[in-house]
DNA sequence: TATGAATGAGCCTTCATTCAT
DNA sequence: AATGAATGAAGGCTCATTCAT
């Protein structure tokens, strides 16, 4: 179980998505995470403060991984249509190519009690400005309606991407998630004013 | 505390309400529901088999009310768009009237365990097919989209709900929920190929 | 190991006792002095708010039961020089009949932090008024010297005392307390200006 | 931090002094006393066998220097009146000289296991046999009692200072500790037997 | 039906000590 | 001699559930 190649803090955060992935939020006990990772107990808190800080780093690591990622691939499209699509279907492909982290991020994570709720929170908002960019830019050039409530629409880009993901996970991930994101994106495109 | 009037069974059910609205899901001891509801612990042994049992059915007994009056309210509507509206309405106006009601389904109940969300998924089912019949009608009369996926559009209509919702309740149920309802309804009426 | 007719409260406190005797305190683990009064582990938590609480009612507790008995000794006795030998016997003969108490009181309550300490002190405050009254009382009457320092002189007195209890503990009870207390006595009262 | 003069063997001691004074025994970690020492952490296993090694050469080192003193200081009495005045005095003004090492020596190690404070009491022996043969000698030349138990005055004037310093830090040194001291020696000497 | 005292399994965190460098 | 990252054992407390009354 060794990975002695890669800086323990990201060795145990790994750890961490795996073991909850696989035994669930409330069974997710830090000498799982210890032994997962290949380290002694008390390893784990030369890296982090307690449990809790674990889990709010792991979902700071991925989520601005996932916000670094998406916003690099929308940098090279031209479009806010464009832009929208790639950002659905680099997060669907991203969580379709990491089933443990889908299964943390869209199941486990939201055990967490509000306390540690209102941090993720935190950390979501970066994603949301990116969303509201898109928007924001998209009104600007004209390809979405002049009167989009940015906020509204934000809620349902997010609201929408967020059950589809949550009820394919539930589903075991059975069907191809990645394949849905261009009617996921004209579903939502076209409830933004645009014309066919 | 003492409620004599109702039968015990919703007078726990009620007191588990505003136990965990109050404490949050992870403070909600048994004990604690018992005194509130004015009742000895071991007795809510007597109407419920285990403390899960209490939330799943706090669950079905309020979500069958949902589903129900919600039904009725439709009955009276004509077209499939005034449906939706009246549904996303009415699920906005019952939250906005019970706010502990709000916090229990939009916060708390979502720190339960994958076993426990997924009976309360499985009670949610009465829910969708309700948006499921609206949007099919919808499309057999010619108002939406001949192509619409019902399925994606179905968890674009509950995800943008529960987004919005979510979003409200986090942010202290500062504003009026339900005069948003018409503008998400024309959100997700356009994306659902309606002619404005 | 079962004592039932005891109520929980005190059977609990005479089992901390024990168990800190024969293991020291640091060893006094709940769960061992659960199972020394032959209870579960939890039902502690029923009758003492946590592991402190426990240690410092078994000190209120048994030193409440010194002062009263001491207070009841002395007042059968007409003169200060004869209260003040039997507060010094009733004191020596309690902790020579109660092995496990002497360790506890003189060894291992000692070890408690700073704050448990400071609470004891509280506790001891009772003790040391009975000493103060004697002296004083001695003063006004004579058999004291006018000019003793009461403080001082209490300070002498329960220094003296607790030292000597303690070297008698630390010698494995091995000789007769309750015998050395008109020698102890002797020493003091002839420090009181008490005439030979 | 650094005291590169001393050398590390007393540098660490005098550290744990500090850390133990400003920390308490329970948050005197050995780490701390590293950093405060301006050492590493395994620096302190090439001076001491373990923890309780560094608290028992502290205490010896420290005993020691009080019993030379004291010795020393005495040497130059010639009556044991004034041998047991000088001692107290001495054993005073050294405490209140040093608030570190008092609060340590009256509080702080006291919270040792009875191992520890077994072997504390070792070195106690050389302080107490100072105190044995002033006694004696003053027994001898007849400015004591022929009577006098040695053992139990011993105690007491152990059991006297000891209280007496105890009660002063507790108090938080707030009164000048050394001007008690004829006050003290008053009150033992007459018990002691001398003629005013 | 109703009670509520009693149960006991389960886990995060600290810190003295080691040892490869 | 000196370092400091890594180790891993150990225990107080909560709370869902039971059962004698």
């Amino acid at each position: 179980m060794k990975q002695q190649q890669k800086p323990k803090y990201k060795q145990i955060i790994d750890a961490a998505v795996i073991v909850m992935a696989e035994n669930g939020y409330h069974h997710a006990q830090v000498s799982k995470i210890a032994k997962q990772a290949g380290v002694a107990d008390g390893t784990i808190y030369l890296y982090f403060k307690n449990k809790e800080d674990i889990l709010i780093s792991l979902f700071q690591e991925k989520m601005g991984l996932f916000v670094e990622k998406i916003r690099q691939e929308i940098a090279g499209k031209s479009t806010s249509k464009e832009k929208l699509l790639t950002l659905i279907q680099k997060h669907f492909s991203m969580l379709a190519a990491d089933h443990h982290l889908a299964i943390v991020t869209q199941l486990e994570l939201r055990q967490s009690n509000k306390e540690l709720r209102l941090k993720i929170n935190e950390v979501l908002k970066g994603y949301l400005m990116v969303v509201d960019e898109v928007l924001t830019v998209g009104k600007e050039t004209g390809e979405f309606r002049d009167d989009l409530d940015v906020r509204l629409a934000r809620q349902m880009v997010f609201g929408t991407i967020d059950e589809t993901i949550t009820t394919w996970v539930m589903n075991d991930q059975k069907y191809d998630l990645t394949a849905i994101a261009p009617r996921v994106h004209d579903l939502l495109i076209k409830g933004f004013g645009a014309t066919p």
